[in-house]
This record gives C-alpha cells, structure tokens and sequence, in this order.
DNA sequence: CTTTAATATCCGTATTTCCGAATATACGAA
DNA sequence: TTCGTATATTCGGAAATACGGATATTAAAG
C-alpha cells in the first residue's frame, strides 16, 4: 500500500515527476510518446515507469505490443490531493510540452 | 526557489517527513523537542534540519541557545497545499506523537 | 575566563539511486 | 516459424544520500 513517504519519494525525481505531469488529466498515453516528449532513452522512461507502477501510482494497460499507461484512478484521495497541488507548477518548471500528435489510437 | 522537485525530495525520507508532521500547525518547536519526539541521534536530525532550511521549508529563530523551528509561513501556495495533503496521513502512517510537555518556553 | 547546555558541522563509511547500452520478452504480421 | 516493432529487464559502474560518533560553535551562567 503507498505510503504518503514512498509517493514522494516517486516525484523526488525529474524524470518521473515529468511522466507524472504528461499523465495527469491525459487519460492513458502510451510509452513512445511518453519518450518521445521526455526525449530519454527508452530504457530509462521503462525502468522509471516500473517505479511508478512498483508504487500503483500508475496502472498499464496492454493493446498488442503497445502500453498504455495513466494514473491509477483508484490512488487514495490524500494521493490525489497531492498530485493536484504539485502538478501544475511541476509542469512549469519542468517546462512540460505535451506531443503534438498521439502516436497510438 | 524551492522547486516540486526539490519539496518532494525533502518529504521523501521518513525522518524529514516526521519533522515535518511536527512542525505543521504547531508553531515553533525547539530541536530538542524534535529530537525527543523522533528519537535519533541529535547529529541526524540537525542535519536533516538543516537540509529543510535549505530547501526553505523551514525558518529557525535562535533564543539563547536553543532554536526553533517552523514551517516557512512564505512558503509558495502550491507548497503548503501539498503539504495540506500529505501531513494527516503521514502523521498516521509513521506514528507520529507529540511530546507530552515541550521544553522551551 | 571557564564551564555547561544546546545545536551544528565534519568525516569516513555504508547504502541507495541513477544511468544507458545490451539483452530479453511479448506480440502481430507474413 | 521468422521477422520487426514496442516495451521490459539486466548489469556494472558512477553519483548521490544517509548514518552517527567525534568535534566545533554559540551563548548563557558562574
């Protein structure tokens, strides 16, 4: 179960409070748009997507060889909260550009 | 200028974190008190002290040998919201309990 | 000026975390 | 089955972080 200590510990970090900030309020995205906007290489997106997967902050979802992530809908609402205060200033220093257009349907 | 980052690094270690649930509405709080309360070495909880004023998250006030803490009242919105959220469980998830006379006036 | 109490810093060590190339796995198509 | 694409995991090494005993600093008291 997340522990309010381990969530921060998961957005202690640039490269996954910046996965955070492309999922949140997106629905689901799928990993190569997700390394595509974060422009780092694959292996490392997937080891931190593991992370936040490790810590149910996200849920995935498999449509052939493709993986579409989004943030897990059932987080505890202190989770939530959180998400909601940090995310927005997260993304404006973490100057967050979304993908122009979504590689997977 | 704290960053999310850097606020989510700070609350991601148990022992700050516990600082942190002390300090939140309690006004200042001197370090023995602290010490007290978290029970480690007083050499680890001035360090990590020091890493809270670091970051701002914390302002100290020296009187005669003692010093007290607080949370930085100019913390930025998105800061203290995000402390809002995290403190209540946080205070459940690592026991967190007050002592039972402070030591300073 | 010396002593005592409260707090901060130093320092060597142990642990954790991060990285990315290489490799493995899962799946659909031919 | 074989190939190609998307994603995950492995691995060794580099960097950051945590620890706590010892020591330094600061200030009040005698």
């Amino acid at each position: 179960m997340l522990t309010p200590t381990q969530l921060c510990k998961c957005l202690g970090d640039d490269l996954r409070l910046s996965l955070i900030c492309l999922l949140q309020g997106q629905g689901e995205v799928c990993v190569c748009d997700l390394v595509e906007a974060i422009s780092a290489p694959q292996s490392t997106v997937s080891r931190h997507l593991a992370q936040l997967r490790q810590c149910e902050l996200v849920v995935a979802r498999r449509q052939g060889t493709w993986m579409h992530y989004r943030i897990n809908p059932a987080l505890p609402a202190w989770a939530m909260a959180t998400l909601d205060a940090l995310v927005e200033p997260a993304r404006e220093h973490l100057a967050i550009r979304f993908p122009e257009t979504f590689c997977c349907p």
